[in-house]
DNA sequence: CTGTTAGCGCATTCAG
DNA sequence: CTGAATGCGCTAACAG
């Protein structure tokens, strides 16, 4: 063994006599390699590297010296491997065919997430999914094939069957969204329906009375919430939301045009229109338009997250800032602490939203008799 | 050691003789458990795993069975420390302090990688720098550490620092724009040269004779080669660009408008601006218009990318449509290609790209003498 | 303060 | 067709 031990270090060892970082075309430089060059044992360049106090100063400075000539870094698979942790986060973009683009949302969202990883050493492994089967599914893989200490899931739903596998298997994850009836998840949220009955309250006082939402995917808790907070504000003010004035479905632009045309061509047409999303109410405005409908004067339009089209839009849209950066960054933090053997100091996380008005409401047009 | 071996077996498996899974709290099931209850050997169920063909069915369906039962998952981190692959493809998102959110451009490129990686059984390592210096190294450091087989660089510059250590280094990458001088390097690119010459033509052809653009980051390849793409066709054309018309910076909607403003204020202002992207497009329009100019009336724009948003502006931004997502996909496909020993058949891959007229570009406004 | 010994969980020789 | 032995590169007891 020592035998083909030495065999293969001097095969690898030649670039160490010319004084050239050893780049082998195959096969990496290894800690043992370094602790060849340093004259100690493999074990000690592993302490220097991890700062372990009990080595001395001049030991570890030649074993960083040995490692800074050989250009040696550690093999992070093997490592992870005894350590049994990956200091990865897994995150799985979940894609339905019918959105046509990476929503800005989740796109800042990311950003946070990865931006906290990268600050505390963690890497991100991202991956894609078509359904929300596949979602479930290649998350769980990740975890536990090991690839990742944890997850951040992008959305929740209600009654999430992933949520339950992840509680059940105790993988450490956390929800970027609000869990109900399961008080035990780490989640990071904005208040949903805090900020639609902000929308409302902005619409009632301008004088409206007839309103009407469009809405994203009814599965979601995001949708759910906000809807609530709308049909709960109205109720409060002594006005109902009919049926037909709510239109859920997905978070496109095509969806706000389309269900706006349907709003608009009713009998008796809403006088401000609640976008739960800014990319559902650049359709609505659009299809407004269309109609002949000039914005705000003949309808109010509201949109959600403040995305940066918001403000690009004609007239630019009034909408509620969420902060997506500041949730990822929050969600990842959450994790990080958990895995790192720290107790966040609240399961739930809570962020604050804010009403930006800009341009696309305005106080309801004089109605005439029907 | 088989009683040793046992006695773990004991602990463990407990969870068998109820006929659920064995979920230990701690300690997942290794390949050790499933070849004990499928009475072989581990190796046996490495290679009924694999689908090695030397191998009864009756014995596979054994293994399977056991698999199965206990839940199994074989640990990636073991098995691509004796792989020596991790089929795992690097990637870092580069974003500058003063980009305030993830373009829609990378978004989408990013999925088309991820959606390639995934259905060839690769999953995606994404990191975030804030300098390019960090980016560089980080994504060496993905590579050197075995995390990442490859690496896909997601912009090119011109001289770039990164591509020349990757290439001495010998590790596997794809860049995301031409690189110019290294014939060597898979790239995978939409021909901006062309492009920006059909966004000219088009000018031309409506009329226009004084043109100004508004671009990106100059030491970005593709900065270069669409700024080219302008001048050499108003050179064709018997035509000049005055550098005064020439602004280039950053990819923000706030330089977009910040230098149109500027330009528009210049004694002989342009009748018509190329905006090297949607985004610097759309600062472009607001800046027109607050400065009470009507697009395309008395200012013609044209951007580039055609970002989900670039429809939904008022009047909707003629673009050239740069097939993002292809480009990520054509990409991965490169990268995985030659990680899995194939040869790619094409070292460069240029995607086409297409003129989109919409609503911003018309004739020039009949100008008065001076 | 440092070296030796043992694995982490798997794939892969090499023998049957 | 299958099992036993070996090692991927590293960290972590356990001994000095």
């Amino acid at each position: 063994m020592s035998t083909s031990g030495r065999a293969s270090a001097r095969r690898r060892g030649q670039a160490s006599a010319t004084g050239s970082r050893a780049f082998a075309s195959e096969g990496r430089v290894t800690i043992r390699d370094v602790a060849r060059l340093a004259q100690v044992s493999p074990s000690t360049v592993s302490r220097a590297m991890a700062g372990n106090p009990r080595i001395s100063e001049a030991t570890r400075a030649r074993v960083l010296e040995a490692m800074e000539r050989l250009g040696y870094r550690p093999n992070a698979i093997a490592r992870s491997l005894v350590t049994r942790t990956s200091r990865t986060l897994g995150i799985v973009l979940y894609r339905p065919a019918d959105e046509a683009f990476a929503h800005p949302f989740f796109a800042e969202a990311l950003r946070g997430v990865a931006s906290v990883a990268q600050a505390n050493g963690y890497s991100l492994l991202v991956t894609t999914a078509e359904t929300y089967e596949m979602e479930a599914q290649q998350c769980l893989a990740m975890l536990e094939e090991r690839r990742a200490d944890g997850a951040v899931l992008l959305a929740s739903r209600s009654s999430d069957p992933l949520v339950a596998s992840l509680l059940q298997r105790q993988h450490p994850f956390v929800v970027l969204g609000r869990v109900p009836d399961r008080r035990s998840v780490y989640w990071v949220n904005n208040d949903n329906f805090q900020a639609a009955a902000m929308v409302v309250l902005h619409l009632l006082q301008l004088g409206h009375r007839e309103l009407a939402v469009v809405g994203g995917r009814p599965e979601l808790v995001v949708t759910q919430d906000r809807l609530e907070g709308v049909t709960s504000t109205l109720q409060e003010a002594g006005l109902g939301l009919a049926p037909e004035r709510i239109a859920l479905g997905d978070f496109t632009w095509e969806h706000g045009y389309r269900e706006t045309s349907r709003l608009l061509a009713q009998g008796r047409p809403p006088t401000a229109i609640v976008a739960m999303d800014d990319v559902l109410a650049a359709g609505v405005i659009r299809a407004a338009r269309e109609r002949g409908l000039e914005i705000p004067r003949d309808l109010s339009v509201v949109g959600f997250n403040d995305d940066p089209m918001a403000q690009l839009l004609t007239p630019p849209l009034t909408t509620v800032r969420i902060p997506a950066r500041e949730l990822g960054e929050a969600a990842a933090r959450q994790l990080i602490d958990r895995l790192d053997g720290r107790i966040p100091p609240v399961r739930h996380v809570v962020l604050p939203v804010e009403l930006v008005v800009r341009g696309t409401t305005g106080p309801p047009p004089a109605r005439g008799v029907s």
